[in-house]
RNA sequence: GCGGACGUGGUGAAGUGGUUAACACAACUGGUUGUGGUCCAGUCAUGCGAGGGUUCGAUCCCCUUCGUUCGCCCCA
């Protein structure tokens, strides 16, 4: 009888609307300085978008919401994250063809994923992500990550760290790969089920294992650093070198790895380390990928990316105190003392919307009183009394809450008088 | 997918196997205050997530289910 909303969604109410006004402003801001563009790409695409080959990831393998509709034999899932509608767009677009290069992109917009929610994890969640075609540089990696950074910096938000590291390029992939299959050889029988399954789809992800993270085996295994190629350990000291450069504070940790199965060299997590963020504190996290374009069909090219969760990002804000988005108070409520002249009253709200004022009225009825309370909880900066004078004189009050000084007027000339008194309080302000 | 906690009016939140489900805030109405923010009075859950069961009788006991929340896993 009843409806609720599905597990996991939640409504984004008008109290908190202006928080998400807020961080998208900034991030618009940012993002034009740094000469990003907005692409809005499907929530939906072809499942085998988000599905791709080998990939041994739960978000792509059981938390993606697929469906075929009436007779069709199409697949259709919606996004469980952005960088991979984002690299099929640029290639069916081209853009690797008729842009200067690297095309550098950004989204915001919802993603769904069938995960049990808890605190910073919602079935549908949004991110804001950017994504660099085109261009294999370091300078690159630096500048997602600095855009990212100075972000979240500009919101105020401290208690945050960057952790960084390598997967190299594809030999040293394979080679590693093979060093750690033959480290685990003798003993992946005794690991966990997660780790099994990862021994043949994915070894690196066995290092980043909770359940047997404490094994001796764990601990004498090889390590990604001794495998990289010469090639691959240079990108990287160049991308630490950029980030030094910019003081950007970070950790290497050899043991990040991350879940997307695409990743190449530069890989990154910023965390919050404050105690409010609750288990899940990646603020934002991403990397380099040298295979996506091509695996598109679009010709060889490098990109790197990040996504953002918005929802985390203002779980960090609340929890070091940071306030987001303020509700703009209004400049004026008409308050109707006579139900006769509330057509009266309705023009002169009117009068004053065309004029830009930022106004309403009761449309209930309610008492004088009721009435005036509004003013109150809307904060109104004037307070304009129709009564049944405005029938006979078409004479109103206008009373500046403030300093409750009131005036009447004739209610055509009201939004003179609206001038002068936010004129006086300009005045005010820059004494 | 696994585990813990929880689910009472707009909100916060008491409560008990048995005729009227505290209290506070908010809201609304009336009075008072020069036309509001003070103060006073009144009104506001046939219902205690939903569906079963036990019982003479359940919001309080049992089962199921839905949902919330926190953790594991995973990830942004």
């Amino acid at each position: 009888m009843s409806y609720q909303m599905p597990k996991g969604t939640q409504d984004i109410l008008p109290k908190d609307i202006s928080k998400w006004h807020q961080l998208e402003d900034l991030i618009k801001q940012f993002c034009y300085v740094y000469d990003y563009q907005e692409i809005r790409t499907p929530m939906f695409e072809h499942t085998n978008v988000f599905k791709r080959g080998n990939d041994s990831s739960d978000m792509v393998n059981k938390e993606m919401y697929t469906f075929t509709l009436n007779n069709s034999s199409t697949s259709l899932t919606l996004r469980p994250e952005g960088t991979a509608g984002v690299v099929r767009s640029f290639v069916e677009n081209k853009m690797y063809g008729e842009s200067d290069l690297p095309v550098k992109l950004y989204y915001v917009g919802p993603q769904f994923r069938h995960e049990r929610p808890q605190k910073g994890r919602q079935r549908i969640f949004h991110q804001f992500g950017v994504e660099v075609l085109g261009a294999k540089n370091p300078l690159l990696d630096v500048e997602t990550i600095a855009l990212g950074w100075s972000f979240i910096s500009a919101l105020g938000l401290k208690d945050l760290k960057v952790c960084i590291n390598t997967l190299g390029d594809d030999e040293t992939r394979s080679a590693y790969r093979e060093a750690l299959q033959e480290h685990f050889k003798n003993d992946i029988e005794h690991m966990c089920g997660d780790c099994k399954r990862r021994y043949s789809q994915n070894p690196l992800r066995i290092l980043d294992c909770k359940v047997d993270h404490d094994l001796e085996i764990m601990k004498t295994a090889p390590k990604m650093s001794d495998y990289l190629t010469k090639a691959s350990k240079d990108y990287f000291e160049q991308v630490l070198a950029g980030l030094d450069a910019l003081d950007i504070p970070y950790e290497v940790d050899d043991r990040l790895v991350r879940g997307l199965d695409y990743y190449t060299h530069t890989v990154f997590e910023v965390v919050s380390v404050n105690e409010q963020m609750g288990s899940q504190s990646t603020v934002f996290a991403g990397g380099r990928y040298d295979g996506l374009v091509e695996y598109f069909g679009g010709p060889e090219m490098s990109g790197i990316g990040w996504a953002m969760g918005m929802e985390r990002l203002i779980l960090a804000c609340e929890g070091e105190g940071i306030e987001l988005g303020e509700q703009a108070a209004l400049d004026a409520y008409v308050i109707c003392l006579n139900e006769q002249a509330s057509l009266a009253a309705f023009k002169v709200v009117t009068m004053l919307r065309a004029a830009g004022y930022r106004s309403d009225m009761d449309y209930l009825n309610r008492s004088f009183k009721a009435q005036f309370k509004s003013v109150d909880r809307k904060q109104a900066k004037i307070a304009i009394l129709v009564g049944e004078k405005v029938l006979e004189d078409g004479m109103i009050t206008i009373k500046k809450i403030e300093d409750k000084t009131q005036i009447e007027v004739n209610m055509e000339d009201v939004v003179d008088h609206m001038d002068q008194l936010f004129e006086d309080d300009h005045d005010h302000h820059e004494e």
